[in-house]
DNA sequence: GCGTTCAACACTGCATGCAGATAGCGTCGA
DNA sequence: TCGACGCTATCTGCATGCAGTGTTGAACGC
Protein backbone atom coordinates (compact mmCIF):
# COMPACT_ATOMS: atom_id res chain seq x y z
CA UNK A 1 0.00 0.00 0.00
CA UNK A 2 1.45 3.35 -1.01
CA UNK A 3 -0.38 6.15 0.69
CA UNK A 4 0.03 9.80 0.01
CA UNK A 5 -0.96 10.31 3.63
CA UNK A 6 1.89 9.71 6.03
CA UNK A 7 -0.28 8.14 8.70
CA UNK A 8 1.25 4.79 9.49
CA UNK A 9 0.09 4.57 13.09
CA UNK A 10 -3.55 4.59 12.02
CA UNK A 11 -5.65 2.65 9.62
CA UNK A 12 -5.92 4.05 6.14
CA UNK A 13 -9.69 4.01 6.37
CA UNK A 14 -9.56 6.04 9.54
CA UNK A 15 -7.38 8.70 7.97
CA UNK A 16 -9.61 8.85 4.91
CA UNK A 17 -12.67 9.21 7.09
CA UNK A 18 -11.21 12.14 8.97
CA UNK A 19 -9.92 13.75 5.80
CA UNK A 20 -13.24 13.52 3.99
CA UNK A 21 -15.05 14.67 7.10
CA UNK A 22 -12.83 17.74 7.31
CA UNK A 23 -13.37 18.51 3.66
CA UNK A 24 -17.12 18.30 4.02
CA UNK A 25 -17.19 20.45 7.15
CA UNK A 26 -14.79 23.00 5.72
CA UNK A 27 -16.92 23.30 2.60
CA UNK A 28 -14.22 22.02 0.29
CA UNK A 29 -16.67 19.27 -0.64
CA UNK A 30 -19.99 20.95 -1.24
CA UNK A 31 -23.39 19.39 -0.57
CA UNK A 32 -24.44 17.21 -3.47
CA UNK A 33 -20.89 16.30 -4.48
CA UNK A 34 -20.75 12.67 -5.49
CA UNK A 35 -18.49 10.53 -3.33
CA UNK A 36 -17.31 8.13 -6.00
CA UNK A 37 -15.37 5.34 -4.38
CA UNK A 38 -13.11 4.57 -7.35
CA UNK A 39 -12.36 8.25 -7.93
CA UNK A 40 -11.47 8.86 -4.29
CA UNK A 41 -9.39 5.68 -4.21
CA UNK A 42 -7.35 6.95 -7.12
CA UNK A 43 -7.00 10.42 -5.65
CA UNK A 44 -5.60 9.07 -2.41
CA UNK A 45 -3.66 6.26 -4.09
CA UNK A 46 -5.32 3.53 -2.04
CA UNK A 47 -7.67 0.71 -2.88
CA UNK A 48 -11.41 1.02 -2.79
CA UNK A 49 -11.86 -0.87 0.50
CA UNK A 50 -10.78 1.79 2.98
CA UNK A 51 -12.54 4.45 0.92
CA UNK A 52 -15.73 2.48 1.12
CA UNK A 53 -15.29 2.13 4.88
CA UNK A 54 -14.90 5.88 5.23
CA UNK A 55 -17.97 6.63 3.13
CA UNK A 56 -20.07 4.21 5.16
CA UNK A 57 -19.12 6.05 8.31
CA UNK A 58 -19.94 9.42 6.78
CA UNK A 59 -23.35 8.13 5.75
CA UNK A 60 -23.92 6.67 9.21
CA UNK A 61 -23.50 10.08 10.78
CA UNK A 62 -25.56 11.85 8.15
CA UNK A 63 -22.73 13.82 6.61
CA UNK A 64 -23.44 11.94 3.40
CA UNK A 65 -26.57 10.41 1.93
CA UNK A 66 -26.79 7.37 -0.28
CA UNK A 67 -29.24 5.97 -2.76
CA UNK A 68 -29.57 2.31 -3.59
CA UNK A 69 -27.06 1.37 -6.32
CA UNK A 70 -26.10 4.98 -6.75
CA UNK A 71 -23.64 5.45 -3.95
CA UNK A 72 -23.29 8.46 -1.72
CA UNK A 73 -23.10 12.20 -2.03
CA UNK A 74 -22.32 14.92 0.46
CA UNK A 75 -25.47 15.58 2.47
CA UNK A 76 -27.78 18.37 1.46
CA UNK A 77 -29.22 19.71 4.69
CA UNK A 78 -32.64 21.27 4.35
CA UNK A 79 -33.82 24.31 6.20
CA UNK A 80 -36.28 22.11 8.10
CA UNK A 81 -33.51 19.81 9.21
CA UNK A 82 -31.37 22.75 10.23
CA UNK A 83 -34.16 23.87 12.53
CA UNK A 84 -34.35 20.34 13.89
CA UNK A 85 -30.61 20.44 14.52
CA UNK A 86 -31.06 23.62 16.48
CA UNK A 87 -33.87 22.13 18.51
CA UNK A 88 -31.42 19.47 19.58
CA UNK A 89 -28.57 21.87 20.01
CA UNK A 90 -30.63 24.11 22.26
CA UNK A 91 -31.17 21.50 24.93
CA UNK A 92 -27.76 19.89 24.51
CA UNK A 93 -25.88 23.16 24.95
CA UNK A 94 -28.09 23.85 27.94
CA UNK A 95 -27.19 20.50 29.45
CA UNK A 96 -23.43 20.88 29.03
CA UNK A 97 -23.53 24.41 30.40
CA UNK A 98 -25.31 23.10 33.49
CA UNK A 99 -22.87 20.21 33.92
CA UNK A 100 -19.85 22.42 33.35
CA UNK A 101 -21.11 24.70 36.08
CA UNK A 102 -21.66 21.83 38.48
CA UNK A 103 -18.15 20.54 37.81
CA UNK A 104 -16.67 24.00 37.71
CA UNK A 105 -12.91 24.36 37.67
CA UNK A 106 -10.88 27.53 37.56
CA UNK A 107 -9.21 26.53 34.30
CA UNK A 108 -12.55 26.78 32.53
CA UNK A 109 -13.06 30.36 33.65
CA UNK A 110 -9.63 31.33 32.42
CA UNK A 111 -9.95 29.77 28.99
CA UNK A 112 -13.47 31.10 28.45
CA UNK A 113 -12.38 34.57 29.48
CA UNK A 114 -9.47 34.50 27.06
CA UNK A 115 -11.72 33.41 24.21
CA UNK A 116 -14.32 35.99 25.11
CA UNK A 117 -11.79 38.82 25.20
CA UNK A 118 -10.45 38.03 21.78
CA UNK A 119 -13.94 37.41 20.45
CA UNK A 120 -15.05 40.89 21.49
CA UNK A 121 -12.20 42.49 19.58
CA UNK A 122 -12.75 40.31 16.55
CA UNK A 123 -16.46 41.04 16.49
CA UNK A 124 -15.86 44.78 16.56
CA UNK A 125 -13.35 44.48 13.75
CA UNK A 126 -15.77 42.41 11.70
CA UNK A 127 -13.49 39.41 11.11
CA UNK A 128 -16.14 36.88 10.25
CA UNK A 129 -13.91 33.84 9.73
CA UNK A 130 -12.20 34.26 13.07
CA UNK A 131 -15.59 34.88 14.67
CA UNK A 132 -16.80 31.46 13.51
CA UNK A 133 -13.71 29.84 14.99
CA UNK A 134 -13.99 31.58 18.33
CA UNK A 135 -17.70 30.88 18.54
CA UNK A 136 -17.06 27.18 18.01
CA UNK A 137 -14.13 27.21 20.44
CA UNK A 138 -16.22 28.80 23.17
CA UNK A 139 -18.89 26.11 22.96
CA UNK A 140 -16.30 23.37 22.63
CA UNK A 141 -14.58 24.50 25.80
CA UNK A 142 -17.82 24.30 27.74
CA UNK A 143 -18.78 20.88 26.48
CA UNK A 144 -15.36 19.48 27.27
CA UNK A 145 -15.67 20.82 30.81
CA UNK A 146 -19.01 19.04 31.15
CA UNK A 147 -17.16 15.71 30.95
CA UNK A 148 -20.12 13.93 29.45
CA UNK A 149 -18.89 11.80 26.55
CA UNK A 150 -22.36 11.14 25.21
CA UNK A 151 -23.39 14.79 25.16
CA UNK A 152 -20.05 15.83 23.70
CA UNK A 153 -20.30 13.37 20.88
CA UNK A 154 -23.84 14.43 20.06
CA UNK A 155 -22.87 18.07 19.99
CA UNK A 156 -19.91 17.32 17.76
CA UNK A 157 -22.25 15.66 15.30
CA UNK A 158 -24.75 18.49 15.46
CA UNK A 159 -22.07 21.11 15.11
CA UNK A 160 -20.51 19.55 12.04
CA UNK A 161 -23.83 19.33 10.26
CA UNK A 162 -24.73 22.85 11.25
CA UNK A 163 -21.52 24.08 9.66
CA UNK A 164 -22.38 22.27 6.43
CA UNK A 165 -25.88 23.67 6.38
CA UNK A 166 -24.86 27.20 7.33
CA UNK A 167 -22.67 27.49 4.28
CA UNK A 168 -25.82 27.32 2.18
CA UNK A 169 -27.41 30.24 3.93
CA UNK A 170 -26.42 33.82 4.32
CA UNK A 171 -27.88 33.95 7.79
CA UNK A 172 -25.80 35.04 10.74
CA UNK A 173 -26.84 35.73 14.27
CA UNK A 174 -24.72 38.84 14.43
CA UNK A 175 -21.23 38.79 15.80
CA UNK A 176 -21.73 41.40 18.47
CA UNK A 177 -24.90 39.74 19.66
CA UNK A 178 -23.05 36.42 19.86
CA UNK A 179 -20.41 37.96 22.10
CA UNK A 180 -23.15 39.42 24.26
CA UNK A 181 -24.83 36.00 24.62
CA UNK A 182 -21.53 34.32 25.38
CA UNK A 183 -20.80 36.92 28.03
CA UNK A 184 -24.08 36.02 29.73
CA UNK A 185 -23.25 32.31 29.61
CA UNK A 186 -19.78 32.99 30.97
CA UNK A 187 -21.16 34.97 33.89
CA UNK A 188 -23.79 32.37 34.68
CA UNK A 189 -21.20 29.60 34.76
CA UNK A 190 -18.88 31.74 36.84
CA UNK A 191 -21.64 32.50 39.33
CA UNK A 192 -21.92 28.79 40.02
CA UNK A 193 -25.62 28.64 39.29
CA UNK A 194 -26.26 25.59 37.07
CA UNK A 195 -29.85 26.56 36.36
CA UNK A 196 -28.83 30.02 35.21
CA UNK A 197 -26.07 28.60 33.05
CA UNK A 198 -28.43 26.17 31.37
CA UNK A 199 -30.96 28.91 30.78
CA UNK A 200 -28.39 31.30 29.33
CA UNK A 201 -27.03 28.68 26.95
CA UNK A 202 -30.50 27.65 25.85
CA UNK A 203 -31.54 31.24 25.30
CA UNK A 204 -28.49 31.76 23.11
CA UNK A 205 -29.28 28.86 20.81
CA UNK A 206 -33.00 29.50 20.97
CA UNK A 207 -32.48 32.98 19.62
CA UNK A 208 -30.50 31.60 16.67
CA UNK A 209 -33.16 28.98 16.04
CA UNK A 210 -35.88 31.60 15.86
CA UNK A 211 -33.79 33.60 13.42
CA UNK A 212 -33.62 30.51 11.23
CA UNK A 213 -37.35 29.96 11.49
CA UNK A 214 -38.09 33.55 10.61
CA UNK A 215 -35.83 33.41 7.58
CA UNK A 216 -38.03 30.91 5.75
CA UNK B 1 -24.72 -14.72 -3.41
CA UNK B 2 -26.79 -17.21 -1.43
CA UNK B 3 -28.25 -15.59 1.62
CA UNK B 4 -30.13 -17.28 4.37
CA UNK B 5 -31.97 -14.01 4.79
CA UNK B 6 -34.76 -13.53 2.29
CA UNK B 7 -34.21 -9.81 1.87
CA UNK B 8 -33.71 -9.20 -1.81
CA UNK B 9 -35.03 -5.66 -1.89
CA UNK B 10 -32.28 -4.48 0.43
CA UNK B 11 -28.55 -4.68 0.51
CA UNK B 12 -27.09 -7.65 2.32
CA UNK B 13 -24.99 -5.37 4.47
CA UNK B 14 -28.06 -3.44 5.50
CA UNK B 15 -29.87 -6.58 6.58
CA UNK B 16 -26.85 -7.79 8.50
CA UNK B 17 -26.54 -4.46 10.24
CA UNK B 18 -30.13 -4.55 11.39
CA UNK B 19 -29.91 -8.18 12.42
CA UNK B 20 -26.76 -7.71 14.47
CA UNK B 21 -28.18 -4.53 15.96
CA UNK B 22 -31.30 -6.38 17.06
CA UNK B 23 -29.26 -9.17 18.57
CA UNK B 24 -27.15 -6.74 20.55
CA UNK B 25 -30.14 -4.78 21.81
CA UNK B 26 -32.11 -7.90 22.65
CA UNK B 27 -29.18 -9.27 24.62
CA UNK B 28 -28.70 -12.28 22.36
CA UNK B 29 -25.20 -10.95 21.77
CA UNK B 30 -23.81 -10.01 25.15
CA UNK B 31 -21.34 -7.19 25.81
CA UNK B 32 -17.81 -8.37 25.15
CA UNK B 33 -18.79 -10.89 22.49
CA UNK B 34 -16.27 -10.85 19.69
CA UNK B 35 -17.69 -9.83 16.34
CA UNK B 36 -15.47 -11.99 14.16
CA UNK B 37 -16.04 -11.07 10.55
CA UNK B 38 -15.17 -14.49 9.07
CA UNK B 39 -17.30 -16.29 11.65
CA UNK B 40 -20.32 -14.07 11.04
CA UNK B 41 -19.84 -14.35 7.29
CA UNK B 42 -20.02 -18.10 7.54
CA UNK B 43 -23.00 -18.02 9.87
CA UNK B 44 -25.01 -15.88 7.46
CA UNK B 45 -23.58 -17.55 4.36
CA UNK B 46 -22.33 -14.33 2.85
CA UNK B 47 -18.90 -12.96 2.11
CA UNK B 48 -16.92 -10.90 4.56
CA UNK B 49 -17.54 -7.58 2.79
CA UNK B 50 -21.12 -6.87 3.88
CA UNK B 51 -20.33 -8.21 7.36
CA UNK B 52 -17.48 -5.78 7.63
CA UNK B 53 -19.76 -2.95 6.51
CA UNK B 54 -22.28 -3.85 9.19
CA UNK B 55 -19.66 -4.02 11.93
CA UNK B 56 -18.27 -0.63 10.94
CA UNK B 57 -21.71 0.88 11.33
CA UNK B 58 -22.20 -0.74 14.74
CA UNK B 59 -18.87 0.66 15.88
CA UNK B 60 -19.76 4.08 14.52
CA UNK B 61 -22.83 4.24 16.73
CA UNK B 62 -21.03 2.83 19.74
CA UNK B 63 -22.90 -0.46 19.88
CA UNK B 64 -19.55 -2.13 19.31
CA UNK B 65 -15.99 -1.16 20.17
CA UNK B 66 -12.87 -2.03 18.22
CA UNK B 67 -9.19 -2.25 18.94
CA UNK B 68 -6.48 -1.81 16.35
CA UNK B 69 -5.83 -5.12 14.58
CA UNK B 70 -8.13 -6.91 16.97
CA UNK B 71 -11.50 -6.19 15.43
CA UNK B 72 -14.69 -5.39 17.25
CA UNK B 73 -16.68 -6.69 20.16
CA UNK B 74 -20.11 -5.85 21.48
CA UNK B 75 -19.81 -2.67 23.53
CA UNK B 76 -19.39 -2.92 27.27
CA UNK B 77 -21.16 0.11 28.66
CA UNK B 78 -19.79 1.34 31.96
CA UNK B 79 -21.84 2.69 34.79
CA UNK B 80 -20.29 6.10 34.18
CA UNK B 81 -21.31 6.04 30.56
CA UNK B 82 -24.80 4.94 31.48
CA UNK B 83 -25.11 8.01 33.66
CA UNK B 84 -23.86 10.09 30.75
CA UNK B 85 -26.50 8.49 28.56
CA UNK B 86 -29.14 9.50 31.05
CA UNK B 87 -27.82 13.05 31.20
CA UNK B 88 -28.44 13.22 27.49
CA UNK B 89 -31.72 11.40 27.66
CA UNK B 90 -33.03 13.74 30.31
CA UNK B 91 -32.84 16.82 28.14
CA UNK B 92 -33.75 15.03 24.93
CA UNK B 93 -36.93 13.51 26.36
CA UNK B 94 -37.74 16.94 27.75
CA UNK B 95 -37.32 18.49 24.33
CA UNK B 96 -39.52 16.00 22.49
CA UNK B 97 -42.22 16.26 25.16
CA UNK B 98 -42.24 20.01 24.68
CA UNK B 99 -42.34 19.75 20.89
CA UNK B 100 -45.03 17.07 20.97
CA UNK B 101 -47.14 19.37 23.11
CA UNK B 102 -46.63 22.31 20.78
CA UNK B 103 -47.61 20.16 17.81
CA UNK B 104 -50.34 18.41 19.72
CA UNK B 105 -52.75 16.20 17.81
CA UNK B 106 -55.67 14.21 19.15
CA UNK B 107 -54.20 10.95 17.89
CA UNK B 108 -51.30 11.31 20.31
CA UNK B 109 -53.61 11.60 23.30
CA UNK B 110 -55.47 8.46 22.25
CA UNK B 111 -52.40 6.32 21.72
CA UNK B 112 -50.73 7.48 24.91
CA UNK B 113 -53.90 6.84 26.88
CA UNK B 114 -54.16 3.32 25.50
CA UNK B 115 -50.56 2.57 26.39
CA UNK B 116 -50.94 4.07 29.82
CA UNK B 117 -54.05 2.04 30.59
CA UNK B 118 -52.41 -1.22 29.69
CA UNK B 119 -49.23 -0.20 31.44
CA UNK B 120 -51.07 0.37 34.70
CA UNK B 121 -52.53 -3.12 34.61
CA UNK B 122 -49.23 -4.68 33.64
CA UNK B 123 -47.39 -2.88 36.43
CA UNK B 124 -49.85 -4.08 39.03
CA UNK B 125 -49.52 -7.62 37.75
CA UNK B 126 -45.73 -7.40 37.83
CA UNK B 127 -45.11 -8.39 34.21
CA UNK B 128 -41.62 -6.98 33.85
CA UNK B 129 -40.97 -7.86 30.21
CA UNK B 130 -44.18 -6.23 29.03
CA UNK B 131 -43.44 -3.26 31.26
CA UNK B 132 -40.18 -2.66 29.41
CA UNK B 133 -41.99 -2.78 26.09
CA UNK B 134 -44.74 -0.40 27.16
CA UNK B 135 -42.27 1.98 28.71
CA UNK B 136 -40.31 2.13 25.47
CA UNK B 137 -43.50 2.45 23.41
CA UNK B 138 -44.72 5.38 25.50
CA UNK B 139 -41.55 7.35 24.94
CA UNK B 140 -41.38 6.35 21.29
CA UNK B 141 -44.89 7.64 20.69
CA UNK B 142 -43.99 11.02 22.13
CA UNK B 143 -40.80 11.42 20.17
CA UNK B 144 -42.53 10.50 16.94
CA UNK B 145 -45.15 13.15 17.64
CA UNK B 146 -42.38 15.70 18.12
CA UNK B 147 -41.54 15.36 14.41
CA UNK B 148 -37.92 16.25 14.96
CA UNK B 149 -35.78 13.82 12.98
CA UNK B 150 -32.58 14.82 14.70
CA UNK B 151 -33.93 14.42 18.20
CA UNK B 152 -35.64 11.15 17.31
CA UNK B 153 -32.49 9.67 15.92
CA UNK B 154 -30.48 10.69 18.95
CA UNK B 155 -33.02 9.19 21.30
CA UNK B 156 -33.05 5.98 19.31
CA UNK B 157 -29.32 5.73 19.73
CA UNK B 158 -29.48 6.50 23.42
CA UNK B 159 -32.31 4.08 23.99
CA UNK B 160 -30.57 1.18 22.29
CA UNK B 161 -27.43 1.65 24.34
CA UNK B 162 -29.42 2.04 27.52
CA UNK B 163 -31.07 -1.30 26.85
CA UNK B 164 -27.67 -2.94 26.41
CA UNK B 165 -26.33 -1.39 29.60
CA UNK B 166 -29.43 -2.11 31.66
CA UNK B 167 -29.09 -5.79 31.05
CA UNK B 168 -25.89 -5.70 33.08
CA UNK B 169 -27.57 -4.16 36.07
CA UNK B 170 -30.36 -5.30 38.30
CA UNK B 171 -31.58 -1.77 38.72
CA UNK B 172 -35.16 -0.84 37.93
CA UNK B 173 -36.97 2.39 38.53
CA UNK B 174 -40.03 0.60 39.76
CA UNK B 175 -42.91 -0.24 37.48
CA UNK B 176 -45.61 1.50 39.46
CA UNK B 177 -43.50 4.62 39.82
CA UNK B 178 -42.90 4.59 36.05
CA UNK B 179 -46.62 4.52 35.39
CA UNK B 180 -47.06 7.39 37.84
CA UNK B 181 -44.40 9.45 36.03
CA UNK B 182 -45.89 8.66 32.65
CA UNK B 183 -49.31 9.71 33.90
CA UNK B 184 -47.86 13.10 34.84
CA UNK B 185 -46.25 13.47 31.41
CA UNK B 186 -49.48 12.48 29.72
CA UNK B 187 -51.46 15.06 31.64
CA UNK B 188 -48.92 17.81 31.00
CA UNK B 189 -48.99 17.12 27.27
CA UNK B 190 -52.78 16.97 27.30
CA UNK B 191 -53.01 20.28 29.12
CA UNK B 192 -51.20 21.93 26.24
CA UNK B 193 -48.48 23.40 28.39
CA UNK B 194 -45.14 22.77 26.67
CA UNK B 195 -43.11 23.92 29.66
CA UNK B 196 -44.94 21.59 32.00
CA UNK B 197 -44.55 18.70 29.57
CA UNK B 198 -40.82 19.28 29.29
CA UNK B 199 -40.47 19.51 33.03
CA UNK B 200 -42.48 16.34 33.64
CA UNK B 201 -40.44 14.35 31.13
CA UNK B 202 -37.17 15.65 32.51
CA UNK B 203 -38.20 14.88 36.06
CA UNK B 204 -39.03 11.32 35.03
CA UNK B 205 -35.61 10.66 33.53
CA UNK B 206 -33.84 12.68 36.18
CA UNK B 207 -35.26 10.43 38.87
CA UNK B 208 -33.97 7.35 37.05
CA UNK B 209 -30.57 8.96 36.60
CA UNK B 210 -30.28 9.67 40.31
CA UNK B 211 -31.20 6.07 41.05
CA UNK B 212 -28.32 5.01 38.84
CA UNK B 213 -25.93 7.41 40.53
CA UNK B 214 -26.95 6.20 43.97
CA UNK B 215 -26.44 2.57 42.97
CA UNK B 216 -22.70 2.96 42.55
C1' DG C 1 5.38 -27.70 39.30
C1' DC C 2 5.99 -23.22 37.06
C1' DG C 3 7.51 -19.73 33.97
C1' DT C 4 9.36 -19.00 29.15
C1' DT C 5 9.73 -19.57 24.18
C1' DC C 6 8.03 -20.41 19.96
C1' DA C 7 5.18 -22.04 16.39
C1' DA C 8 0.67 -22.68 14.43
C1' DC C 9 -3.63 -20.53 13.98
C1' DA C 10 -7.06 -17.01 13.24
C1' DC C 11 -8.23 -12.63 12.13
C1' DT C 12 -7.78 -7.88 10.60
C1' DG C 13 -7.17 -4.60 7.08
C1' DC C 14 -6.07 -3.51 2.27
C1' DA C 15 -6.26 -4.94 -2.54
C1' DT C 16 -8.71 -6.54 -6.43
C1' DG C 17 -12.11 -9.25 -9.46
C1' DC C 18 -16.65 -9.20 -11.30
C1' DA C 19 -21.83 -9.20 -12.21
C1' DG C 20 -25.60 -6.17 -12.32
C1' DA C 21 -27.44 -1.59 -12.36
C1' DT C 22 -27.60 3.29 -13.57
C1' DA C 23 -26.74 7.53 -16.02
C1' DG C 24 -25.30 9.93 -19.92
C1' DC C 25 -25.10 10.40 -24.81
C1' DG C 26 -25.46 9.71 -29.51
C1' DT C 27 -28.35 7.79 -33.15
C1' DC C 28 -32.36 7.09 -35.46
C1' DG C 29 -37.12 7.91 -36.81
C1' DA C 30 -40.90 10.95 -37.34
C1' DT D 1 -36.55 20.01 -34.48
C1' DC D 2 -37.70 16.89 -31.17
C1' DG D 3 -38.48 12.60 -28.74
C1' DA D 4 -37.61 7.47 -28.19
C1' DC D 5 -34.30 4.05 -28.12
C1' DG D 6 -30.20 1.68 -27.24
C1' DC D 7 -25.26 1.65 -26.34
C1' DT D 8 -21.34 2.51 -23.61
C1' DA D 9 -18.88 3.94 -19.71
C1' DT D 10 -18.85 4.01 -14.93
C1' DC D 11 -20.07 2.77 -10.54
C1' DT D 12 -22.00 0.06 -6.77
C1' DG D 13 -22.09 -3.93 -3.94
C1' DC D 14 -20.54 -8.64 -2.96
C1' DA D 15 -16.83 -11.99 -3.24
C1' DT D 16 -12.23 -13.32 -2.48
C1' DG D 17 -6.94 -13.12 -2.20
C1' DC D 18 -3.17 -12.09 0.80
C1' DA D 19 0.41 -10.04 3.89
C1' DG D 20 1.08 -8.62 8.52
C1' DT D 21 -0.14 -9.09 13.30
C1' DG D 22 -2.01 -10.60 17.73
C1' DT D 23 -3.26 -14.72 20.44
C1' DT D 24 -3.21 -19.23 22.05
C1' DG D 25 -1.33 -23.23 23.60
C1' DA D 26 2.11 -26.69 23.74
C1' DA D 27 6.86 -27.98 24.26
C1' DC D 28 10.78 -26.90 26.86
C1' DG D 29 14.02 -25.37 30.48
C1' DC D 30 14.54 -24.59 35.27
Amino acid sequence: MTSSLQADPQRVGEVLYKTLRDRIISGELRPGTRLSVPALAEEFRVSRSPVRDAVIRLVQENLAAETMNRGAEVARISRAELVSLYEAREVLEGAVARLATEKYEAALRRSLLALLTEHRTVAEQGDFARHIELDAAFHREIRQAAKSPVLSRMLDGVQSRVLVAMRSTSLTGGMVQAVHDHQAIFEAIGSGDPEAAEEAARAHIHRLKELLRAAD
